[in-house]
DNA sequence: TTCCTTGCAAACGTTTTGCATCGGT
DNA sequence: ACCGATGCAAAACGTTTGCAAGGAA
């Protein structure tokens, strides 16, 4: 195994990001890592975490996102929610939003890519991120549960 | 003239929602159509309504953006701010927002559109809204203000 | 030992709600 | 006259911050 995501690469990671290697910031980068697909917020990730048996303060849950955000590690997603979510950071990609069951989507597509960019220099802009969410029904035969939280 | 905004067409449009129509409501509605490309959040809806002389609670405003939403009269937008940004309902349309001065731009694409649909198909997911959002330098000479609210 | 990190509680800013009053219809 | 709409104040909610205690280097 070959694997990017040994815990030897997160402490790694953490001081390069000049963050010292504490336990809440190597369990909450897990969490992150064991689905990447999945989008937490952070009250989600406190109750992981508590079933995990870490007793971690929201208070420090938020700070660790927001240093992981500013260092490159994950992605914060301002959805529909007054909550926002955070997602490992991955290369470019988008969501498709379930309005039924809430389910999440994640899709990359490199004709939106550069179509974005097109977009961006008919108005003389300089693109530097950019978000595309699709909102609709996911069809799906568990789409039953309303609202996973 | 054959404007669309008449006082008379807003009547009709609170009628047609279910709605009465108050003076709150249609002063809303009005600072909405006065300026289409403009996008405001209950703050400065309140503030505008107070220089115009009309002082409306805060907690109506909030309540009349959520009515005219549901009417499909106004649009909500969660941009990467925490307070909501709300704009007249228009047709299909996206946004490039400037990191610098915080200065949002508005555009129609018709290729976006069709790219968002071959997407969902592809997922067998039936679209119903989409948002997309492109962050950047908007190089304007007047890009010197920051974060203007 | 140093300074960063954490937990807790309190503060914060935005949005929502309860309730008495007001105003369309 | 009825029932929805409003104002006010208080509550709710997600998020941030101050401070003292704890932990990585």
């Amino acid at each position: 195994m070959t694997s990017q995501n040994t815990k030897e690469d997160n402490i790694n990671k953490l001081k390069k990001a000049g963050l010292k290697v504490t336990r809440s910031r190597c369990k909450i980068l897990e969490i992150f890592q064991s689905s990447p697909d999945e989008h937490y917020t952070a009250d989600k990730l406190k109750d992981m975490l508590a079933d995990s048996g870490e007793t971690i303060g929201l208070a420090t849950i938020y700070r660790v996102l927001t240093q992981l955000e500013m260092a490159d590690l994950i992605q914060k997603n301002n959805f529909d929610d007054n909550q926002s979510a955070y997602e490992i950071k991955k290369s470019h990609h988008d969501h498709l939003i379930c309005t039924k069951c809430g389910n999440i989507i994640e899709f990359v597509n490199s004709d939106l890519e550069n179509l974005q960019e097109r977009i961006s220099k008919e108005y003389n802009f300089s693109l530097e991120s950019h978000v595309m969410t699709l909102f609709g029904n996911c069809n799906n035969e568990n789409c039953k549960h309303l609202k996973n939280k």
